[in-house]
DNA sequence: TAGAGTGGTTACTAAAAGTATACTGGTTGC
DNA sequence: GCAACCAGTATACTTTTAGTAACCACTCTA
């Protein structure tokens, strides 16, 4: 739908569009555009990587943002978390399929964010 | 970098790697991630359209929160504010091509959330 | 036996994000 | 005159998020 705007000496012609609400752009981004929830998801891209290690790589995020965001990630089934060894303790998380359907996004934004110099 | 751990019956290796801080993906995340970012600029996406209309448009986000990640968008360049009649005011936001470079990544987004039933 | 590493949890604080309401100062229409 | 619209601004408030630091139980290495 189109709206007319009558100005000083002209009329300019302004889109109005309605937008599902909440709408799909917002959606995802509730699911993607946490504070390193992309993040995450890209280092798990090349094989599983265990908890501290992750933290490390995130260079900066606490534990108990890896904590959170891990878990957020795993109950929307992005990533699995898979105990390899019982004493010592080691557990490594990874990426599920669904979670790789969403790397094709992230490896536009990465692009995007590289080419333009962010 | 692949570092094996050890298990009680296998071995298990597992990819290490550096990242770039603050990673790419992170650093992307800051430019669209924001809370209604990413929806006003795919909103913008059809032409021009006034400050009022913009917040129906993402319907429940407040005039303080469209009036920030507007200036937020206008600031990193990816919209513009045009003041297309003094009296009555009227204003109209407007995606610019460097905004434009982004749309690529909303519209898989878009996608994505909308194939998964997000 | 001390120190470091594993994968967390808990308690607390600081900062950011978001909501709600009212206000300005002008215009348009009834 | 009155209400409703335009594009914001201001203020006050609540909620959410982020981040620090300490702690747990366990193991491995020097």
């Amino acid at each position: 739908m189109k709206i007319a705007i009558k100005t000083a000496n002209n009329v300019k012609e302004i889109n109005s569009e309605n937008c599902q609400q909440p709408c799909l752009i917002e959606r995802g981004m509730r699911v993607l555009g946490g504070k390193w929830k992309a993040s995450i998801l890209w280092h798990l891209k090349d094989g599983p990587v265990r908890f501290n290690e992750l933290s490390r790589m995130l260079g900066g995020a606490s534990k108990k943002m890896v904590d959170q965001r891990l878990k957020e990630l795993e109950a929307q089934g992005l990533v699995t978390r898979e105990v390899i060894c019982d004493r010592p303790i080691a557990v490594a998380y990874e990426i599920t399929d669904f979670g790789r359907t969403a790397l094709d996004i992230l490896e536009k934004l990465k692009d995007w964010t590289e080419d333009n110099g962010l």
